[in-house]
This record gives structure tokens, C-alpha cells and sequence, in this order.
DNA sequence: GCCCTACCTTGACGCAAATCAAGGCTGCTG
DNA sequence: CAGCAGCCTTGATTTGCGTCAAGGTAGGGC
């Protein structure tokens, strides 16, 4: 029998779920590139006791919506988010994908509003870090209020390798950079960096890279054709890493 | 006459100027937009403490550049300054224009080195922030960590901002929406909103808009020649700010 | 004052990616 | 397992902006 909750639409219900049994940060396997890092075991303990877990996620739910007010920031346990901003015209930029041990929801403190809108790619599980408590701890523990300093910061620094790359690099180059990113973060969590399947659709990539659906499928096929990667729709496997590397433009 | 010399040990040594008596967050005109923003005075008065003034820069000098040692971030006291990163292939993407009462370097907090380089787009002078001691301000001073994480956030949406402009809108948009945002950072420093002197050249706009200088050009004729506004060079007068609007596509 | 350099403007042309259009695939759902 | 809706691919055409080229203008230094 399933314990499927009640159709919910967008929101979340909080419901214990199965899986959820005695998660917590010390056990983690994610601690080690989570908001956890570099903290002593004590303190993860202390981290621990404020963070909201089991938030399971359907595709397509919300985990926060633009002009919503801003109360906590998120950690992706499993699963995929995008995080997107709708423009004036009705249209949606994508402003980042977030995999396990990312943190979104940053963008919302400048203003108590969150700046964006943030939704599951697919099933997923998030862990809630109230900020207020997230504030209190982080004036007690100096190497928490460093890490999360850090935290934004790498945010900012990764916002601005976006806006370099829609600013001056072409259609191939986006994409390639994409799949070098995705590649690099399934490896710093001990996942293939060579096959793995996107969580997110040909639209949310056109939508992220500034790019229309017809030219990220065209540049796809490119990569397919010159035995860069093979594509079999969302299953994506790299043949040839420095062929790609090279395509992107970058060094290293 | 009060030469005031900041007594910082083995610090970089400062050269007294003439205008520098005297000057403190207190006082400074600034302070209602800048870090000190909501802090009591005797909070205020600690903060004064830790932060070096007077570096009096001339047109082109590097605050920073990308790859240096980070050590602290920096507010604008007067003139302009433009963050900007070197691409691959030599190419500059600015990353920002940042007027007096903006705050800039927090993009090297992540990995303790600058992810930018910062240089005087006319002569400005600056305060140094030594991160590590606003760092234990901030431990002490809930007001001042809340504050500093805000400012980090609005640097996020903000990059958010640019990314979607960049991705979505034309060069007309685009440019219109820079001339808004600089009129609108004037009007909170008290400045005209419709009349100033851009500090930054053609080429500077074109690379944080991604655009060439032709183009940038072009839509300064395009937009003299609908009387949204009237171009002498670096002089700019807003003639019809909501043209204006409607020409960036933007509600509001 | 005059030169030199850096910056800005304007025009002609070409190209990469958008747009328009059509058809195929995939995986839900009944 | 059939039907349908959403997603993906491919081709033809258009277009906004980049590139190339040439000439104008402003301001600093001698």
C-alpha cells in the first residue's frame, strides 16, 4: 500500500517518510561538501539539531516561489532543483541547478523575499536550515559563520562565470561547459564523471545558457557527431573528455 | 593642521592626505547606504576601528587583481571603480560598476583569493575592510553579520540580474537598463537621477553588457535620436525616463 | 598651440543563432 | 496497449549583432 500523500499541489506537506529514519548530518554522506564541512563533531551535532529534514519532493512541486518570504535556506539531500526567475514577458531564466550538497535559497536574504523560484527536477529530498537559527549558531561558531560566508561567496563567483559565459561564449562553448560542470560535480560526489543522466530538460538547458531549445539539441547532435558524447536523450556519456574540454574553450 | 595616520603595525604604509582629516563612519555622508547601515553609534564607533581609510587611487590603478591574496573587501568613498575578469582568451567581462557607498571584493572570500581584478575608472578613494576582523565584529554584532550576508545576497541577485539581462534581452534593453540603474544608484546618493557623467568608457559598457562598442554606440544614437536621451560624450541627460522604461522592458 | 593617442561614431557586410515549421519519440494513463 | 501530451530533433529562413573599415573628436603632454 502506498503512503502517496493527498494530491498537495505545489506545497509541501511535511510527512515522515520511510527512508527517513535517524538521518543526520554526522551521518551524512554528503557532510564532507555540505554546510557541515570543516566543522568539529560537536558542533555538526548543534548544526544538526536546527536543520529540518525529510522534505521529499515531487517533480515539478516548488520548494519556494519568487516574491515568497524568505525564512530559510535549503540543502539538497537527493534528486535535482533549478532555481528560475520569470521576466517581465512571462519568460523563464534559469539561474542555477542545484545536485546533492549544494545550498540554494541564498539570493532571498538581501530583502527577507526570495528572489527566485525553486522547483524539483525529479524526486527529491531537501534539508531545511532555518536561517535565524542558521544566524544565532554561526555568531557562536567562527568556522560556520566563515563556511557560509564562503558559501555566498562561491555563489557570487559562480554567478559571474555565467555571466562571463553568456556574455562571450558561443553556443558549443555553453553547452560543453555545462556538461564539464555537471561532470565535475558528479565526481566530487563520488559519481561517474563520465556517464550520468540530466535531470533537467532541453528547455531549462536552452533557459540557463541563453539559448534556444533548437540550438541546444543542434549542438548535441554536433557533440554526437564528432564522437565527443554520446546522447541517448537525457543519458549523456563522455567519450572524450579533452575533446570536450577543448570545445568548452577553458584551460585545464 | 590634523594629518591623521592610521597606526596599523606592519601594515601597508598609507600616505597622509590633505583631504583625509577626520573622516569616520560616523560622519560620512555615506553611512546610510553603506556597511554602517543600521548599526547603533556605539557599534558604529567599532567598526570605525578596523576600517583603513584613505587610499586615494588614480584613474586605472588595480585595487585588486584576480588571483591575489584576499584580505578584505573594500567601500567606495568616492569616484567609481569596475570589477572585472579576464577571460581565457584575453578578453575582459566587467563584472560591475561600483559607486561611492558600494562594497566590492566579496568574491574572494570563497577561496581566499580574488576572483576579479578591481580597478579606478576616474580618481576615488576607498575604505579597507580587513575581512578577518569583520569577521569577529560580526560575531558580536548580530546587526552587522545580518547586514553583511545581506549585502552578499543583493550581490547575488544582482548577478542574477545581469545573467538574465544578458540572456534575454537586446542591446537596446540592455543598455536602457544600465542607464536605469545608474540613475537610480544616483537618486539614493542624492545625485540627479536624470543628469551625471558615466565614468566608464564605451568599451566598459560593451563588456559588462555584452556587447561590442559599436553596438553600444549605435543604441546611444538610436535613443538621442528618439529624445529618450540627449548624449554629449560621457554627459547623459535623461529626457524621458518612462521611454526610458519602455525601451528596457522593464514594468516600473 | 599642436600633436598624438585613445576613444567614439557611422556604414557595409557576414554569420551564428533565433524563428518558423514539421515530424518523430517517449513515457504516462486509462 | 493505444492514445495522447510533452519533449526532442532536423530543416529552411530571417535577423540582430559582430566584424571590418574609415573617419571624427577630445584631452593630455610638450
Amino acid at each position: 500500500m502506498t503512503v502517496r500523500l493527498a494530491d498537495t499541489g505545489d506545497r509541501i506537506v511535511l510527512k515522515p517518510c520511510i527512508h527517513d529514519y535517524q538521518v543526520n548530518c554526522g551521518n551524512c554522506r554528503l557532510n564532507s561538501i555540505c554546510l557541515p564541512l570543516a566543522l568539529e563533531s560537536d558542533d555538526i551535532e548543534q548544526l544538526d539539531n536546527i536543520i529540518e529534514r525529510s522534505k521529499p519532493m515531487q517533480k515539478g512541486q516548488h520548494l519556494y516561489r519568487e516574491g515568497d518570504g524568505f525564512k530559510s535556506v535549503f540543502a539538497v539531500r537527493s534528486g535535482a532543483m533549478k532555481a528560475y526567475k520569470t521576466t517581465d514577458d512571462g519568460r523563464e531564466q534559469v539561474t542555477g541547478f542545484y545536485f546533492p550538497g549544494e545550498i540554494l535559497g541564498m539570493d532571498g536574504i538581501s530583502n527577507n523575499l526570495h528572489a527566485s523560484s525553486a522547483k524539483a527536477l525529479e524526486t527529491a529530498a531537501v534539508c531545511e536550515i532555518p536561517f535565524s537559527s542558521l544566524e544565532k549558531l554561526s555568531a557562536m561558531m567562527p568556522s560556520l559563520q566563515r563556511h557560509f560566508f564562503q558559501l555566498m561567496s562561491r555563489e557570487i563567483t559562480e554567478d559571474q562565470q555565467l555571466i562571463t559565459l553568456l556574455s562571450k561564449n558561443s553556443a558549443d562553448e555553453r553547452v560543453a561547459s555545462l556538461m564539464l560542470s555537471i561532470s565535475a560535480r558528479n565526481s566530487k560526489r563520488k559519481l561517474s564523471a563520465t556517464q550520468f543522466r540530466l535531470p533537467m530538460s532541453r528547455v531549462d538547458i536552452g533557459n540557463y545558457l541563453g539559448l534556444t531549445v533548437e540550438t541546444v539539441s543542434r549542438v548535441f547532435s554536433r557533440m554526437q557527431k564528432l564522437e565527443i558524447l554520446q546522447v541517448d536523450n537525457k543519458e549523456i556519456k563522455i567519450l572524450d573528455i579533452p575533446g570536450l574540454q577543448k570545445m568548452a574553450n577553458v584551460t585545464g
